[in-house]
DNA sequence: CATATCGGCGTTAACGCTAACGTAAAGGAG
DNA sequence: CTCCTTTACGTTAGCGTTAACGCCGATATG
């Protein structure tokens, strides 16, 4: 069958080309495509066919200028590097793919102008909605929103006043909780390897939970560096200048570093020195000696945010901020209660 | 200042506001914003302080509309969690960012009947190019990128014949590479922990490359599960039913997950038994004793084939097909060369 | 001084689709 | 048999933007 040629220009067949096909209006194939009501189950698999065996994609282009919004969703989170976020990610497009969106993804590496940056050039798609980490954004971000209404889903951190809706956990809680937990284990003289104070606020809140359970002054080293394992044995080898009997990891990957460096230094765990990370990552699990650290719901908390953004799409208001709940996990790189 | 009730649909600020405000037609302002020639410098420069004051976004739906091209790039991924695919991204996505893309990302599980399924609700966006994970897809993807015609990138696997443009690195050389040095080292009875043969194409090739290296059979032992580290740690046990003297894993993480199994079961390695990984992730690096693995240049990956997309998309044509070296890192838990 | 060239801008006609409203025919209630 | 309702469509008028082309005055070119 010879091809090209005879039409210069094929045209992409579209509503048109698949409505003269069947003998009806653009109009009831669209309807037909979007199983909205006003065809008859005859007409519509009439159509669906025709469609199908045409090849016909429609326009998400002409159906979001046409209907004026949209089935993309924007999504920031702060990296991809790390179970965690791409945990969260995981529960939520689960969800979202389902109901028929598409995400589109940024990472900001902590940035707030980065996150605003994106979120400015998200905007030209129109989304249907937007997914931001933390509650922490650039001033000017509140004004875009604004002008620009639509959801907005700040997850992560569980704080008061989202903007529109926040699911997440109370890090301040969660870190006093294994604050507590290992106080009451006799130690005292805490220390904190993570990220410089201001750069994850997240992990500040954690730090003043850990610090509020201690009677002593709490020590906190920043680590810097790309390799989350490297920067956790660095940090370490600095916070043992300081004398701890226990050192809390900004996260399990960090305190795995942490370990190593114990290791390496002839340290025992926990006999001279007691570890504690965070998030239960299923590195900490397998380990001679499993991790001291506090399980975070991070698929869950994708689902959910999910589930609440998908009800305010649908017109029901789900609950503007939702905590949820830690696991601690004693794990063995802290003493045993007595 | 009293705000609405005034005007009952306040109409986004549009081309055609900005136009008015600027006593410019329609098209002029189009000019200006998108910095195509023939807008004189100061028109240029009046037209875009208006349009930041008055909080005009353009709409990418109606761009992509009237332009049939979008602005937008589909990136189909197996998974993100794994520091693999997170590198490749983020390599990518700089470079695509920075040349005004947005990306859309998908998870297929290496279940190519979701891959098929994505391109299939992506197309609808129109995108300008697509990227995928390996070379191997459903049967009918072929037809369906024939029919919408766009630049189509496949990543991570370099093999012959891409569909069109391909970067990555070629598996079987990577793994006899990797199988050559460690039979050099005297091991003779190989074993490999992976996925179930079938479902990462890229792991069967780094097989059938180790097994080349080897005049044995090389014994191979089926992971299942969610975690990278708990499969390690199951897959080696179950290696060890067969008496090999070296286990090769499917990558670090679960190599690692076989070293703790090792260190349980009282194993000594290398000694008793060598361990080799693939990729060098940052874990692999700070153990006591440091992987025998294969680094990969994942990142690099991300941005090459971000630039000859980006080369594709500007008419010039970029090499079909581009295979970038690995490294050997000897590592410790392989014996040393006599 | 006529003619070609060019920068700078406007006009027109889509791009592919859908909201809103219109209509014709069939069925049910009184 | 009229009136109302419901079902199953069709018609009209955009959605906000850009490609293609046209026009006009200003500066070179022969």
């Amino acid at each position: 069958m010879p091809d090209g040629a005879s039409d210069p220009n094929p045209r992409r067949t579209g509503l048109r080309e698949v409505a003269k096909a069947a003998g009806v209006s653009m109009m009831t194939v669209s309807r037909a495509m979007r199983g909205v009501d006003g065809v008859s189950e005859s007409t519509r698999r009439r159509i669906a066919d025709l469609a199908q065996q045409m090849g016909y994609v429609p326009d998400g282009n002409a159906r979001a200028l046409a209907a004026t919004n949209s089935r993309l969703i924007g999504i920031s989170l702060p990296n991809l590097f790390n179970d965690v976020f791409a945990g969260i990610l995981d529960g939520m497009r689960r969800t979202l793919h389902g109901a028929g969106y598409s995400t589109v993804i940024d990472t900001t590496d902590y940035d707030p102008d980065r996150e605003l940056d994106w979120l400015q050039r998200m905007t030209i798609w129109r989304p249907a909605a937007v997914v931001l980490t933390g509650r922490d954004h650039h001033p000017e971000l509140a004004a875009l929103v604004a002008r620009a209404p639509m959801p907005v889903v700040e997850i992560w951190d569980a704080a008061a006043d989202p903007i529109d809706l926040c699911v997440g956990l109370d890090h301040r809680a969660a870190g006093r909780d294994l604050g507590r937990h290992v106080a009451s284990l006799g130690y005292r003289r805490p220390a904190f390897v993570g990220p410089p104070p201001g750069l994850d606020t997240r992990a500040d809140k954690r730090v003043a939970g850990i610090a509020a359970a201690f009677d002593a002054a709490l020590h906190r080293v920043a680590t810097t560096g790309d390799s989350a394992f490297g920067a956790g044995a660095a940090g370490f080898a600095r916070a043992m200048d300081h004398w701890p009997d226990v050192v809390f990891f900004h996260n399990d990957n960090t305190a795995f570093g942490g370990l190593m460096a114990a290791q390496k230094a002839g340290l025992d765990v926990p006999g001279d020195v007691g570890i504690a990370g965070f998030n239960a990552l299923d590195l900490s699990a397998i380990l001679p000696r499993p991790l001291t650290t506090m399980a975070t719901p991070r698929r869950q908390i994708g689902q959910v945010a999910a589930r609440h953004l998908l009800a305010r799409l649908n017109g029901i208001a789900p609950p503007a901020l939702t905590a949820l709940p830690c696991t601690l996990v004693p794990g063995a790189t802290t003493r045993r209660q007595d």
